[in-house]
DNA sequence: AGCTATTCATAAGT
DNA sequence: TACTTATGAATAGCT
């Protein structure tokens, strides 16, 4: 997609490299992004890049959605392939108010009333260290702030007005379904009520810790 | 990207976020493997449908990379944000050596050593069950096989091809940085030795056990 | 880090 | 259901 086709072949050019990634990584999220909004899928990608770097996206979060990945992978007596003795992450999240408010469709509320968002989002520079063993640097992004940061934002926000009507409107359908799946739908409560603000539907990046 | 610019906002119709969900995940797979192949990348991403049916993309395997991640976390005295108290989720997969070589800036770690994952692609449909409660059905796809099932595959192969030569060179490229994580070139060559034709990068696909 | 020329992805249509 | 096409998006090469 770009002026001349490249093969998709292991970068070599280290600049280049660093360059390419950063771009489809973006590239990566958004889609996902997009994909979370349209279909109201729950999607968590993980991404160690070349210089080992954590670039984490989650809808609603990346723990919840690896939980119910694990989770599932557990409880499924997988009688086809149960080399997965996963153990279900417990306390995942600490906070979350499990027995949430599922009363009707109310919840759209919820987001839009308490959605100041104080954000812990520090925005740190993007180094992509390869071989140097890695910057010391931290970065988290909250999702609907870092496009804000990194790519300014301004034409962008009239799409994240529509991906925070999405979630509502998400939230809504899954109530909707006769509260089944409670737990996931807590999920979305607990996010809404805690976490906006803070960090729900992650997008985050972080190096190795030391 | 089609003939008209739609909004991202939630699908409504049921066959249309279907068609649409089903397009835009493997968009979204196939943009994960080309960035994996240019970059290097480690990558997982776990998808639950509206029909709550997971889709899973890894490289080299989803378990691998969120048992790293689920590892950085835990061993990351994460000063910043701890609100995360993820349990490391241990006995993964039996045999993570967690203790890791992190010599030198071969942090990674974690998972590796023996990922010779036997197989167990199996293809059934791909059935999207949405408000039914899921389907029963299970779907698990090889990376390079999938789309040979799902989408003909013909004139797919040319590209899976550089895929594949990709994946050599990444190996020999990682190889050649002096066998710094060495963890992380035996995944590759564990699933290049043992895996090919089984399932080492992983895209499989998968609903509710129940 | 921003700018276009191109290629890519995909919404509709068939 | 899958293929084709017109068009909006993503991005490679530059600056």
């Amino acid at each position: 997609m770009g002026k001349r086709k490249i093969d998709i072949k292991k970068i070599n050019n280290k600049n280049y490299l660093k360059a390419t990634f950063s771009k489809r990584r973006k590239g990566l999220f958004r889609k996902a992004t997009d994909l979370c909004c349209l279909s109201g899928a729950q999607i968590a990608i993980i991404t160690f890049s070349p210089g080992n770097k954590a670039f984490i996206f989650g809808q609603p979060s990346a723990e919840t959605v690896i939980d119910r990945f694990l989770g599932e992978q557990a409880s499924c007596t997988t009688a086809d392939h149960d080399d997965e003795g996963i153990g279900p992450v417990e306390g995942e999240d600490g906070h979350e108010d499990l027995e949430a408010n599922h009363d009707e469709e109310d919840i759209g509320s919820v987001d839009a009333e308490d959605s100041h968002e104080d954000s812990e989002a520090h925005q740190e520079e993007e180094k992509e260290d390869e071989a140097g063993g890695g910057g010391d640097g931290e970065k988290v992004s909250v999702w609907w702030d870092e496009p804000i940061d990194e790519n300014l934002g301004l034409h962008e926000l009239k799409k994240y007005k529509g991906l925070l009507e999405c979630l509502k409107e998400n939230v809504a359908s899954k109530l909707d379904e006769r509260n089944k799946r409670e737990f996931y739908t807590k999920d979305y409560l607990a996010m809404l009520n805690s976490e906006i603000g803070s960090t729900s539907t992650t997008c985050q990046e972080r190096d190795l810790c030391d």
